[in-house]
RNA sequence: GGGGUCGUAGCUCAGCUGGUUAGAGCGCCGGCCUGUCACGCCGGAGGUCGCGAGUUCGAGCCUCGUCGGCCCCGCCA
């Protein structure tokens, strides 16, 4: 950038006047040759020769080559040397065939181009700050200060577009299985459990705060108890809660409830949305019904209640042959109730020491005590645990996990869950370094059977899985006083390649068995009152059995747009620090606000 | 709350073991150029090495702190 750049430059700005667009760029072909067009577009690229001037005109669908030729127009052709970068031009002139030697094969428009007669320049731009080719990815706080020129990237004004034919796609579908879209209110009350809320003081009620909804959960089922049977709503949600490449504090879900059915409904409605959505954005599109997964199934063979089907690398128990094992870690592991387990990587030899001794070093900044490996060479085992084991183990263990000549085997031994969670991200882990995840395929998998409650350890007490409104099973229910981490869910997710779509329940539609949840749960009546008394309320009033679900829009595109960060899909998506550099959001208030609001800030040590 | 990584020209990045005047490509500015499409050729401008302390004769490079981007753990019913 120079001081020159910055000047607007002598060049002329004319008006818009009478003049309106008759196409866009993107979609001239051939058979649009000899027609009289007017553009309107960006500058995406210019290439002076002189006494020819090329542009490349760019608007959301694409690109059209201009030509700027003094024996068409010398006043036209003269103005185009002062033309740049972004420059907002309209042009009037015909659409002719290139001459055969130039036509551009990697151009959707490439046989074609726009000879102009005349030309209107609409708008100047300062010199940009990034380019807004698509290979060059600039850091991101550049790129999200400023996200009006980052948009005009091509893919991710194709993102946008294609997100939007998503969600038409959806309100579609939906509409025509007879949902009805209702809003549902973004100032509400602040209900416990779940993530922190985004809280907003309210002016009106000193003291007083409303909370953004995280979901609108209890707002749905109160649309079912008043009848409305179907409910859908894309709706912003919010998490006050720490950011990831696929998480942002707000978010959109596809949220869905209906009522008088059962889990297989919610399923396979579900399922026709995301062969709706994957058509209509052009992902491959997925054959139904899903496999199912049990909870349990899930965490035994791949540590993690959303498991990547993609590649094996599966999680094999050994805990019963260490049992009596000289290895002191894994047999002590074992005795104290917990397992032994492993992942067995064939092809584990391409695998370096260093890098053995990297992962053994992660996997312990994972909490895990460590991580243990035994590499079957041509010589013999190598690993640190070699001398503890016998012949008879060693085939055993082989025989169990099927280690031969030319694989590692990665052990891991502690508490049963927390074993399963470390082997599940080790196998992430091994499936990206030996490259054995398949790029273009699509699992979509239902995991069933969730447990209904689970054993908090801060807070000393059970607390739901899901959400304290879940359905349990109803041949569970009556365990539910008496071996409560026993009882199975009417719950369900839907995960694509090992990430999360969304997830959904039958809901507890009987006060009594509403009430005997919040008992299990700790929550004594006062506090039932006050925190969801108005969904009690419902629920006493003639309440349906009904169900739902909720789908991670974002999520849901960045993976079918095969994007690495949820940022990608998102408009005006924040750091993760949750802030936007280009609003500068969020921001100091001032005095006046805070005393209106009756508020003072205490500075933390 | 914790771990990792990055921060040098507008952008992407190089910069050795601490040593003279901090470089490259792209972009930008000026000139030339009638079939380019990553146009080409000639010339030029452009630097608070994120910020602050410290060590040192000397810091882009070492130390500490701090700010910011990204990835991850915890967290996200």
């Amino acid at each position: 950038m120079t001081t020159a750049g910055e000047q607007q430059g002598p060049i002329r700005i004319d008006t818009l006047g009478d003049w309106r667009r008759s196409d866009y760029c993107g979609a001239l072909r051939a058979s649009d040759i000899g027609r009289e067009l007017l553009l309107m577009g960006w500058v995406a690229g210019r290439r002076d020769h002189g006494g020819i001037v090329f542009i490349d005109l760019r608007d959301r669908t694409g690109i059209v080559q201009i030509v700027l030729d003094p024996d068409d127009s010398p006043v036209a052709h003269e103005r185009a040397h002062a033309l740049r970068s972004e420059y907002v031009v309209a042009v009037k002139g015909k659409l002719t065939a290139r001459p055969e030697e130039t036509r551009n094969p990697a151009l959707p428009t490439g046989e074609v181009e726009l000879r102009v007669s005349e030309i209107r320049v609409l708008s100047t731009s300062r010199v940009l700050p990034f380019p807004l080719d698509d290979e060059t990815e600039a850091n991101e706080a550049v790129r999200l200060k400023h996200r009006f020129l980052d948009l005009r990237r091509p893919r991710l004004t194709s993102n946008l577009m294609a997100r939007h034919r998503a969600t038409t796609a959806v309100r579609s579908y939906l509409d025509g299985k007879g949902f009805i879209d209702v809003e549902t209110p973004i100032l509400t009350r602040s209900t416990p459990e779940g993530a922190r809320d985004y809280l907003v003081p309210s002016r009106v009620n000193p003291g007083m705060v409303y909370a953004l909804p995280q979901s609108p959960q209890l707002f749905k089922q109160i649309l079912m108890v008043s009848g409305f049977d179907r409910y859908y709503q894309i709706v912003r949600c919010f998490r006050d809660e720490d950011l990831r490449a696929d998480r942002q504090p707000e978010f959109t879900q596809i949220d869905i409830e209906m009522s008088f059915v059962g889990q297989e409904d919610v399923m396979a409605l579900t399922e026709g949305l995301l062969v709706a959505g994957a058509k209509a954005i052009g992902a491959p599109v997925p054959e139904t019904p899903f496999p199912r997964m049990q909870y349990d199934e899930a965490m035994r063979r791949f540590g993690t209640d959303r498991p990547d089907t993609r590649f094996g690398l599966e999680i094999v128990e050994l805990s019963d042959l260490m049992r009596e094992s000289k290895a002191r870690i894994l047999q002590s592991a074992v005795e104290r109730g917990g397992i032994v387990a492993g992942i067995l990587a064939e092809e584990g030899k391409q695998l370096s020491r260093r890098e053995l001794d990297e992962l053994v070093a992660w996997v312990q900044t994972l909490g895990a005590g460590g991580l243990a490996w035994i590499r079957a060479a041509e010589d013999g085992w190598q690993s640190p645990l070699a001398k503890f084991f016998d012949e008879g183990e060693r085939e055993k263990i082989c025989e169990r996990t099927g280690l031969r000549t030319g694989g590692v085997l990665f052990l891991v031994a502690g508490p049963r869950t927390h074993a399963l969670q470390v082997l599940g991200q080790l196998r992430l882990r091994l499936g990206h370094m030996l490259k054995r995840i398949p790029e273009g395929q699509w699992n979509y998998l239902w995991v069933t059977d969730f447990p209904l409650l689970e054993y908090n350890l801060e807070a000393k007490r059970l607390s739901a899985v899901h959400h304290p409104f879940t359905a349990p099973k109803d041949e569970d229910l009556e365990r539910l006083g008496t071996e409560p981490e026993s009882v199975k869910a009417q719950a369900y997710d839907v995960v694509l390649n090992g990430t999360e779509l969304g997830g959904g329940s039958i809901r507890i539609h009987r006060p009594d068995v509403q009430a005997k949840l919040f008992e299990a749960l700790g929550i004594d009546e006062t506090q039932q009152r006050q925190q969801f008394g108005f969904l009690l309320d419902a629920l006493s009033f003639g309440a349906p059995p009904h169900g739902g679900i909720a789908l991670g829009l974002d999520r849901l595109c960045m993976l079918w747009l095969g994007e690495s960060s949820i940022r990608d899909v998102i408009a005006f998506p924040k750091t993760q620090k949750a802030s936007d550099p280009m609003s500068e959001a969020p921001s100091a208030p001032n005095a006046a606000q805070l005393r209106e609001l009756g508020l003072r800030f205490v500075v933390r040590e």
